[in-house]
DNA sequence: ATGAAAGCGCTAACAG
DNA sequence: CTGTTAGCGCTTTCAT
């Protein structure tokens, strides 16, 4: 291997109007393609760039130029090697790349301090706005952001505060839906599990849950409801006590991807997968290659981010209509774990 | 809903040196922490940052600056939505936010087209390096990005040219020693199925499988190789195809994820997932939850990706020293499906 | 159709 | 310790 070459510095449009026999002016008006110039000077900057390696310097012209755009979007999520999280920002990127816009990607980890730096950092940048999953607790730096004129847009969970898009699914709803679901395949005795109830979407999840069971008229139970589980063996410890309990459940809601894992493995273990109906909410790969295959609630995320993209988008090009509060809409993939009914008593 | 805020523009360091009464010169010192400047300077000048609730604006300062750093990275690979490249991104983000550098991400879709614009994109930011999965094919684009002096390091596939750092995994290797157990399981019938022969991994995992047979002793057979698979269904119909057809494998080798998937399903479908043994490579969630687990090899991406980073921060920092060439090692884990033995003949 | 001068927000180099 | 001047690479404004 031999010596990786030092950074050289690179052309400017001054070198080119030099080599071009023009001015610098001329230069910038052919490589933006604002006409205006003299078929003959055109191609004589065109030779110059291509001789030089000249390529435009984004950051110095968005320095001046009238809209001070930086053709750059921020986007900040809980972690970006999350499924959830990844398909969310890729979908973002697609959007943003059709206007040519990039995205400067970041991990706050549910951490107020994380999220307050990288927020400076994006802002230090001069992103044109932000897309960001919100962390647990107050949202103050995001209000203070918000208020510095940056365009937002909030996805997963909604603002606390005004004047700011948002994204979100119908977490709630759904998972009264799928309560409703086991409670009319004759289950009474239905479980929640959930993660950490700091988290908007935990609770959401949990009230429909409660929502779902009093529809059903159905009584509950603090035995069945077990919240704050983080990660798939506290998740099994948990559904594994429920079942050993005084009342175990005959169905479960998994109210989180990891969760519904853990409960499938203790099911397994006990070789009851085909005995407890479960359903979970979030899809995950692999979920109808398992036995039973697992009912689940999947959300749109490639169109949470999609519209996401869109809003702060539209609002980077100056739409100043009301704020908009986003619900897409999660389904119901029923796929036979959802479906089960409990032993005849 | 109430109307959105216009997006005001931002004090500078001008309005705080008017505000606090001293020159602009003496404004950035503060803000840069660069001592020399008397308390109650000092004290003023903070005052006026809160006040006006002032942010530094680093692209402007990166403009002038010596090093003309925007301490910002980017990251291109196939697509930021599939794990492999999700989990790598978000090992490259979390070393490099360590120095407090940040990262624009874009996927190529494996496409030279989307590749070269999006070179073009990140260098009209100056990023300060990039991490790059390349796509197939002639890497004219990425030696001509390398050659204005861009600090890049090649991840998953090495580069054609030289003077280029890369990170890649033992495709070869951990391949043929798939090969070899299966073989020393009893396995005389091993089939491989690949992805897009385009792709340098497949090729390498495609070369490893040979050696593996060549090892052991086994012939080639052509009715034992598939290539250029693309997709879970593809994948399926070709397994079936094969097991349909007048030689049988007793053991296959897929050498990617979706092939896997597409393998599994076939052999759940015909009952035969005790009978026919599997090795895959690349790790997938809940590959230890199926029946019968699957035995994979797995790819340490986190490592991948911080091995990456630090050596495009390195070349930032100046690091001259020769192109590196690292490799990181997979390993066999050993979950069951890996371990079968064919059955007596 | 082309160019000169000014300036975006900031830092470098040098004075005092 | 503090300020002045120049200039990063580009676009704006206005002149020619």
């Amino acid at each position: 291997m031999t010596q990786v070459p030092a950074r050289r510095t690179e052309p400017t449009m001054r070198d080119i109007a030099a080599l071009a026999g023009v001015s610098i002016k001329t230069v910038s008006r052919v490589i933006n393609d604002q006409g205006g110039a003299g078929a003959d000077v055109v191609h004589r900057v065109r030779e110059a760039v291509q001789a030089l390696g000249y390529r435009p310097n984004l950051t110095a012209s968005s320095l001046r130029r009238a809209d001070r755009l930086s053709a750059t979007l921020g986007v900040l999520v809980d972690d970006l090697s999350n499924p959830f999280d990844s398909v969310l920002l890729r979908a973002v990127e697609e959007r943003a790349q059709r206007d040519r816009v990039l995205v400067l990607a970041g991990s706050a980890e549910d951490n107020l301090d994380l999220q307050r730096e990288r927020l400076g950092s994006l802002a230090a940048r001069r992103v044109d706005g932000m897309v960001v999953m919100a962390a647990s607790g107050p949202q103050d730096d995001l209000q203070q952001e918000r208020s510095h004129g940056t365009p937002m847009v909030l996805v997963d969970r909604p603002p606390t505060f005004g004047h700011t898009d948002s994204v979100i699914t119908t977490n709630r709803e759904s998972s009264r839906e799928a309560v409703r679901q086991l409670a009319s395949y004759g289950h009474r005795h239905i479980a929640c599990l959930g993660g950490r109830q700091s988290i908007w979407t935990s609770q959401e999840r949990r009230t429909g849950y409660l929502e779902g069971l009093a529809e059903a008229g159905l009584q509950r139970h603090d035995e069945w409801m077990c919240m704050d589980l983080k990660g798939v063996d506290a998740a099994a410890r948990a559904v594994a006590a429920m079942l050993d309990g005084t009342h175990p459940p005959t169905a479960l809601f998994t109210a989180q991807n990891l969760i519904t894992v853990g409960a499938m493995r203790v099911l397994q273990a006990r070789g009851w997968k085909h005995r407890i109906a479960l359903i979970g909410f979030d899809d995950f790969p692999l979920a109808d290659m398992v036995d039973p295959a697992i009912t689940v609630v999947r959300q749109d995320v490639p169109l949470i981010g999609r519209t996401a993209a869109d809003l702060v988008l539209a609002r980077i090009q100056g739409d100043p209509s009301p704020a908009v509060r986003a619900v897409i809409p999660a389904d119901l993939v029923r796929r036979g774990s959802g479906e089960l009914r409990p032993p005849p008593a």
